[in-house]
DNA sequence: ACAAATTTAGACAGTCTTGTCTAATTCGTC
DNA sequence: GACGAATTAGACAAGACTGTCTAAATTTGT
């Protein structure tokens, strides 16, 4: 009779953490070398493990990538939305309060490790395992982007910008936020913090610019809506 | 005494044409299969020569990488500035002038395929030949944007927009018109032509609320209308 | 049609990698 | 300290790939 009344299953303390650090080199191997080219020797010498206990863990190469991928995906995830918590629903100043968001979200989700790590591995090796990345797509962006566009809507109802269609909006956003960070990305390079700030502050300037209730016009019937709202 | 007057140097015709066929091929399998995981057998066989030639013409896998991304940067620069050279410097209609560029810029240059092996290739492979990539970067981004930004401060001179700083507003009119084909990008698939407009016209439409002339300025009433409510 | 250059198919050695196996060792718990 | 589970190091077979070599076949220019 074994009674562990552990964590959740039978294995025991050091073994998750065995696992973690597995998983966790493996990511850095398979971005750097890609799939084809990641030796096992190596991820294993990086995790500190024997090549054994790989094996042990994850069967073959191909299942250890997929955990790798499904890893990165949660981590990330749980890294958007506790960014996109931060959004300013109630905006004292509004582009310093997105800009602030906006650094952040790149700050925290983009340019952090398992993001860069993340979108590696799915612009290379994403046509290789259709169903996996699917399954990422719904997970990720699939629920991600309908949160962003609700924060968005949020603010346009409550006054704070004239926007059409929030999803549209929120997607042009991070385009304008992330514009001047381009070039670094496609180099896998992480951008300084300066830099952030910059493409940031600019981005949402252009994007206030556009939508912010000010300056723009403002199509005639959210004109109406709004009087009677 | 060997005089051969032909295009410019001694090999015969169909050699040539094989070159061209074995870089095209290497391309693609380069960008399907990531550098490591690319075989030259597979190559040969795709471009329908024997292995034996591809090393006769390019000596080993890592030259012949080289040769690819030095073929794909010119051919995507000059498609990119044959592009470039359609910008309407004098518009008649800006906004539906301007959507054209964008799609025109779309579909020559970033879903064509020289554009998506180019992209793959230096997301894939770019830290691993620093040298190469940064080139590459001299070459291409490094002449194309001030190109482009050339042509929005022409436009801003013409009094067609109200720009402050055009490099930032060029690398933002790429930002919007690709802001809703990212997630497609990111798999390496190449938007349909109705996406392609679609994000485009949106795009642009955001950039001249930030920055076209005409709309900026409302009339009185609506502007105070709108700040109360 | 001839001669030179190029291409081809196939064999080949050498290297690397994956995944398995075994026996010894270490770790966590009682 | 003792027990069982997990980990380790190393050897190992099987397969894949690169780059070279050779002799035959083909193409090219004249």
């Amino acid at each position: 009779m074994k009674l562990h009344v552990s964590p959740d299953t039978f294995p025991p303390r050091g073994h998750e953490a065995k696992r973690l650090s597995i998983v966790d080199s493996a990511a850095a191997v398979f971005c750097r070398e890609g799939f084809a080219g990641a030796n096992i020797d190596l991820i294993a010498a990086e995790a500190g493990v024997s090549r054994q206990t790989i094996y042990n863990h994850h069967g073959d190469k191909e299942k250890l990538f997929v955990a790798v991928v499904r890893d990165l995906t949660e981590r990330c995830n749980a890294g958007i939305f506790a960014t996109i918590a931060t959004f300013p629903d109630r905006p004292k100043d509004l582009e310093a309060d997105l800009i602030g968001f906006a650094v952040r979200l790149n700050q925290n989700c983009i340019c952090s490790r398992d993001g860069k790590f993340l979108r590696k591995l799915i612009q290379t090796e994403g046509e290789r395992y259709p169903e996996l990345f699917a399954e990422w797509r719904e997970q990720g962006p699939g629920r991600t982007w309908p949160a962003i566009a609700a924060r968005f809507a949020r603010l346009a109802y409550g006054g704070y910008l004239a926007i059409e269609d929030p999803d549209v909006a929120a997607r042009q956003f991070l385009g304008l936020v992330n514009a001047e960070l381009q070039t670094t990305f496609m180099l896998g390079g992480s951008p300084s913090e300066d830099e952030v700030v910059q493409s940031a502050t600019n981005g949402v300037r252009t994007f206030l610019r556009a939508f912010g209730k000010r300056r723009s016009t403002i199509p005639v019937e959210k004109q109406t809506a709004l009087a009677s709202a």
